[in-house]
Parts: C-alpha cells; structure tokens; sequence
DNA sequence: CTATAAAGCGACTTACTGTCGCATTATAGC
DNA sequence: GCTATAATGCGACAGTAAGTCGCTTTATAG
C-alpha cells in the first residue's frame, strides 16, 4: 500500500511529526539554553533547519510552541524518574532534582518561573509540573492532604537551585528531607483568606 | 541661600529625584501589575508623566531601572516586617506571606521568578531576596545551618503562591511551619515515616 | 501523471528597545 | 533680573522580534 511504512503509519503524518519534532527539539534546547524571553522565533527556525513562517503555520504564537514542545517532552522524560521514588520523599527530592538539572527540566522551570508574565503559557506549565508531583491538591483521586510535604520539598529545591544558586548535594537533599516532617492531625484548607493581607508598608 | 531649602537639600538635587521617583514608583506599580515582560518604557514613562528618552538618561536599560527601582524599595518597605519576625518561622512565613502579597513583594518576586531570563537583573533581585531573608549561607555573620529552614518555607510559600496558585492561609501557615523542623531539633528522629506518600498516585 | 497538502520563501506591519540632535525649561551664580 | 548650565521635553531614527500574507516549490496520494 503506498504512503504507509512497515509500522502503518502514514508517510505524510511521518513527515509532518519530523517536521514539528525539530521544531519542538530546537524550542526546547533553546529554552533550556537562553531562556524563554532571550531567542526568537527565527532563532528556532535556523536551529531546525526550517522557514519561520511555516513555524506560525503551525502554533499560532511562541507561547504555543514552547508549551507545545514542553507537553511533548514532559510525559517521555522524566516521568519515569518521578513515579520511580515509590513512596519515599527523598527519593522524590532526588528525582525533582535530577529533573530541574537536565535540558527539559530547566526549560520547565525556567517557563514555571517566568509563567506569571506569559498567561498563555500559564495553564500549560503548570498543569505539566503539578502532573509530575503527582497532581493538584484539588484533583479527584488526590488526597488532599499529602501534597504538602511534596510542594514543600518541590519549592526548596527549586529555591535552592534557582534563587540561593547553591548545588542540591545529597547532604542538602537529606537535611531537608530530615527537616521536613509529615504533619499530624491539621489539615490544610484550601478556602480563600485575603483578609490576612494588611495594609502595604511602603513609605515613599 | 538661594537653590537651596529649608532641610538644606540643594533644588536641583530635590528636581532630580522627584523625576527619578516618579519613573521608579511607576515601573514598580507596572511590574507588579502586569510583569516584568509585559510592560514598555512607553507604558512608563506615560505612567510616571515623564518622556521616554529622559527614562534613558538616567537607566541605560529597562533592566537597569527595574533593578533600581528595586533595590530602592526593598530597604524601605519590608525590612522592617521581615526582621521583626524575633527568630521565629512562623512569623517569618507570616510577613514573607504579606510582603509577596504587596505591590512591591510581588512585583520582586515577578523578577526573581524571570530572573534567568536576564542577566542584567540577576544580581541586584536575588541580592535584595536574600537580605530580606537575613543573609545568604555563605555570608559573614550567617549561621550557614540556620538558613536551611527559612529558605525551606520561602521556597515552599512562593510554590504555594506561584505554582499552585492557591492562597496562603493562617490554616497553611501553621501547617508548613509545624512541618518545618528547625535544624538541629531532634524530634526529627522519632518520625521515621513520611513513607506516607503514597507510590501510585502519578497515574497519567 | 495529476491533484493536493505541506513546506519554502520573501515582503510586510506593528511594537518595543535603545540612540541622537535639538529645543525648552529650571536652577545656579552673579 | 541676567546669563551660563544642567536637566528634561521632543521628535526622528535604526535595529530587532512577533505575527501575517500571497505566491512558489516540493512531496505525497490516488
């Protein structure tokens, strides 16, 4: 039967797929590399050996590429190492961390972090890094309790890695598992308390 | 004596910073609002009453003005919250919690967040984020095993604020602190068992 | 061998950054 | 007040990136 291969899959599809997967790797190296806000469009095309315009055929915008290329590589890459931790927080702590230094994690984070400035890109992002920790607290089927100790962990790391700019070394890793504790009988609640919020205290 | 008031602060001097105020509290009100990404000098220099190609004169770039207007506010507005919290967590999480919930606090956090994504502002955001958490590890006069827990729960509220977009309550508060073991506590030994988390709730 | 879908190609508009030269206004010193 | 000078206003400019458009070329389908 012509225009299928061995496997069944239709030649144009091939095509098509080679086409976007250059795409997407190009966008994700080059955001693992510089940095969502600092290559263009054009940048990713001469990496990918492809037309800009035929870029925009395509995804309708960088954002889209970008979040494309990240729900693409999220679910082959590290999911594996993350559901490996079976149960443990370190194991999980080391798993975050392996993930946030290989190409595909820095790209993440670097859009998780930056995401408050691209609303496109928001939904996405987040919905990819939540899905790796194991779902939102609100979700069916997720204690909502649990995630806790995993946010918590999630959040020192990538304060630890991107803000402090110290290494995450096993001796890290250990003390911070050690300090945080599972918590008893308290229950987190999820209801809206803007009223703590004061007054700002700037004075200018 | 002419050129000069009653507080002895020469006019010109007073002229000046009236124009840079005006230029900083206006990038800082804009940050906050919309994100480092999401506003021009024009949307400054429009919001401040001010001409474009003066915002120049004084700021070689949009980064450098953002990091001024940074570094200008931060000595001012939270220092005062955050270190009154008497070497307590909790109330360290509590005005670390109010001042990212500030206009200033969040338009900080916003470039601490995007800080990977320009160079020019890394510094000046990430030195203003440590002081405010009391020195970074390394510094001197630090204790390099004290940071470990408030950098814990900085790293933990900013997830919670960022990423999982949920509010941070009083209830939250007290459960991420009881939580948090400070270092060297040794109740850490007697719960072995965060092997609570269950292993096969990553279903996707 | 032909119809068609996908990709190449280049021109174009718009918006933002950063720069420049000149005009205008406010301050400083007399 | 009068004048030199510093600070700002003002409009034009170049460079770069996002996103769009119409046309051409190539690869696949039948």
């Amino acid at each position: 039967m012509a225009g299928v291969d061995a496997t069944g899959v239709p030649k144009l599809r091939r095509r098509r797929d080679a086409f976007a997967n250059a795409a997407r790797q190009a966008a994700l190296a080059l955001l693992a590399e510089r940095g969502y806000a600092n290559f263009s469009l054009a940048d990713v095309a001469v990496t990918a050996g492809i037309h800009r315009a035929s870029l925009y055929r395509r995804w309708p915008t960088k954002s889209a590429l970008v979040a494309d290329a990240i729900a693409t590589a999220i679910p082959v890459s590290p999911g594996d190492a993350l559901s490996a931790h079976g149960g443990r927080l370190e194991e999980l702590a080391r798993a975050l961390a392996r993930f946030i230094e290989s190409p595909v994690g820095r790209g993440v984070v670097r859009l998780l972090l930056a995401l408050p400035d691209d609303l496109e890109l928001e939904a996405a992002t987040r919905n990819a890094w939540t899905e790796l920790m194991g779902g939102a607290p609100g979700e069916a089927g997720v204690d909502p309790e649990l995630p806790l100790a995993q946010f918590t962990v999630a959040g020192a790391i990538l304060h630890r890695i991107f803000v402090e700019r110290q290494s995450v070394t096993d001796r890290y890793i250990a003390a911070l598992v050690k300090s945080v504790q599972p918590y008893g009988t308290d229950t987190v609640e999820t209801s809206p308390n803007l009223a703590e919020i004061p007054p700002d205290n700037q004075g200018h």
